[in-house]
DNA sequence: TATTGTTATACTCTATAACTATA
DNA sequence: TATAGTTATAGAGTATAACAATA
């Protein structure tokens, strides 16, 4: 039996519903994949950030995926655990904590973005159309 | 002081990471403004999708919103307690649910779009680009 | 036997308050 | 006084198992 169209109405004119229909639509393919690796998709997010930003520290990473300071915290204590990266206090402001990967962790990082990259798939898309759709998502959330 | 600039890498080629971080952009005005209707986003899209869908049953709304039957059923006590919809069973098959917007909700619905579309804003985007982008996310969710 | 929906509950994720240490 | 980070905990959201009613 096909199923019945739905209709769904002014909603899709709607970027945050679309957004989060699309997001839904892919992730659980990623959360799949990466759990291989006994990483959850922000672990993953956090390796691929400290790896392309040597040196930040926990409230500009917390700042740029939208964790909260306490949360941030718990989350690198489990990475920190887990041996995928060391925090070590900023000598010029021993307030804050210097991230880094570890070798394990950068090792794991390689591995994850290789099964991130295969899992985030969009076979509705044409090439360009994906690179175009990257380009304007972009644009909103990028300051 | 400006914030550094932060490269994320790869992550701006994943569509998943992508909307995310847009979504994450978009939604907190919304449930903001969705809010002062006593409103959560998710009850908003059920109230829109059962007015777009009359006779839709419980089952087609979950799948359609990736919401389990567990939480669908609780979602809908609490919409139907503050008498926005109504359920009754199908006549032709007793097993369903057919749900219907009373006119409280439907009054309800109609400033919550209001309010939902005004709040929807990507102010990065020209109209164009808005439209460009919401018919790329559509191709990926809609089947 | 299969399907729709419900109840109960566990689990995960996110938000808030109070705190330490450093500046 | 202000800032970076932490601890503890509450609240919201999501997932799972067992069940009732109907087909």
């Amino acid at each position: 039996m096909p199923a019945d169209h739905i209709d769904q109405g002014t909603l899709t004119q709607s970027v945050g519903y679309c957004c989060l229909q699309a997001y839904l639509e892919i992730v659980p393919n990623i959360k799949k994949q990466l759990g291989k690796l006994q990483l959850r998709p922000v672990e993953y997010t956090v390796l691929s950030l400290i790896n392309s930003n040597p040196n930040i520290n926990q409230k500009r990473l917390g700042q740029t995926i939208r964790v909260s300071p306490p949360n941030m915290a718990t989350l690198l204590d489990k990475i920190q655990a887990d041996g995928l990266i060391e925090r070590r206090r900023n000598p010029n402001d021993r307030r804050s904590q210097i991230l880094a990967l570890t070798p394990k962790g950068h090792q794991l990082y390689l591995k994850a973005e290789a099964v991130a990259t295969r899992a985030d798939i969009t076979p509705t898309l044409t090439d360009d159309e994906r690179q175009q759709l990257l380009s304007l998502l972009t644009k909103i959330f990028q300051n």
